[in-house]
DNA sequence: ACAATGTGCAAGTAATAACTTGCATATTAA
DNA sequence: TTAATATGCAAGTTATTACTTGCACATTGT
């Protein structure tokens, strides 16, 4: 899991090109223009071009047990719940090569799919054991469906960090900032008494 | 915009290729395949593969503009945002083909992207006056960010269906309906005075 | 009956993409 | 200083893909 310079930038030049174009087209010879190395360069590091997917995969899986590790409750469900979505769409954003790989070639590299999936399903798991917690100190609402608001703020999260991804219009779009700040606090008051 | 049973095979078969592969990926033997015709067959009625694609845009725009002209409101919140809900998912659903095209190769095809960003955009101005008008009414409390909870519905809608256009969990995912009678009852609790 | 129209089929073309190989050259480690 | 190691470069291979052409055949409207 460690790599020379010209590994890190190769890695680096595939992941935009996984952004922008996907894997099945994302060309070594873009790849290598990218990087500025020599298109055989690629081939003498990584094996073959799935060779720099999985190189990719296996970044991304050690960074998702490092997520599943970290995790501290202050008992405040605003700066909580921030936390955790601040941590989460961080985390997307920083594997978002990966990410849209899994999303958009779903079909032809279903493996990869399949692990990029294990980010909303921590991320809802993660929500409804705080809000069970939550609910257990008394600190929310006894009578909520705590399974449907945990994936409401899940496909929330989805939603808006696709949608900034992906779109450009103003009209559809806010900082990130001013997202935590306004959604979560709307969300929190769904929860209290 | 009146195609012959041949052409119309030929652009079911086209539009499954895109949702499983996304444009570039999906090849036209594979096409001609799906839809058991020769391959010569589909150039000679539609020109070229950018044909197929054209032909598909141009019905997704006619029926925007279908779907802009309906609109019927009860006063009542819970069944006016339920259809709209209902309304967008399920156009969503028809185009899903070019809707996903225009997330995954928005890079490769920004006039593909610009059309399909007409959806979320419609959808948020429409629930902005919606509720605007609610509110003048008295029908819901005066003091909503009704910006900020217009965009959190379209991407509640937003996050949902790729979850599950995308997902096959069922720790993720719910049934349509279940979405519609749960999630919208809760936002609109958020209304209520 | 016949001419137009649409489709199937076989063959081919040009471009692109993922690799391979062989060799020259630069950097580094003993 | 020398030997290993990494990279650049040029050339080539193989497969795929969008698209073309020419011809045979079948259906349909007049």
């Amino acid at each position: 899991m460690s790599f020379t310079p010209t590994q890190k930038r190769i890695l680096k030049a595939f992941k935009d090109l996984l952004i922008e174009n996907g894997y099945r087209n994302a060309t070594t010879h873009k790849i290598a223009e990218s990087a500025q190395v020599n298109e055989t360069t690629i081939f003498r590091n990584f094996k073959d071009k799935r060779g720099l997917l999985q190189a990719t995969i296996d970044q991304y899986l050690a960074d998702i047990d490092r997520l599943k590790q970290e995790q501290k409750d202050t008992g405040n469900l605003e700066k909580d719940l921030t936390a955790m979505a601040d941590k989460y769409q961080k985390f997307v954003f920083d594997h978002q090569a990966i990410f849209m790989v899994g999303l958009r070639e779903s079909f032809s590299l279903p493996e990869v799919n399949k692990d990029v999936e294990k980010i909303p399903i921590h991320f809802k798991s993660l929500l409804v054991s705080y809000l069970k917690k939550m609910q257990e100190k008394r600190l929310i609402s006894q009578d909520l469906d705590i399974e449907m608001l945990a994936m409401n703020f899940v496909w929330l999260n989805f939603g808006f960090f696709l949608t900034q991804s992906r779109f450009t219009s103003s009209f559809l779009n806010i900082t990130h900032e001013e997202f935590l700040a306004k959604n979560i606090r709307s969300f929190v008051k769904e929860l209290k008494y």
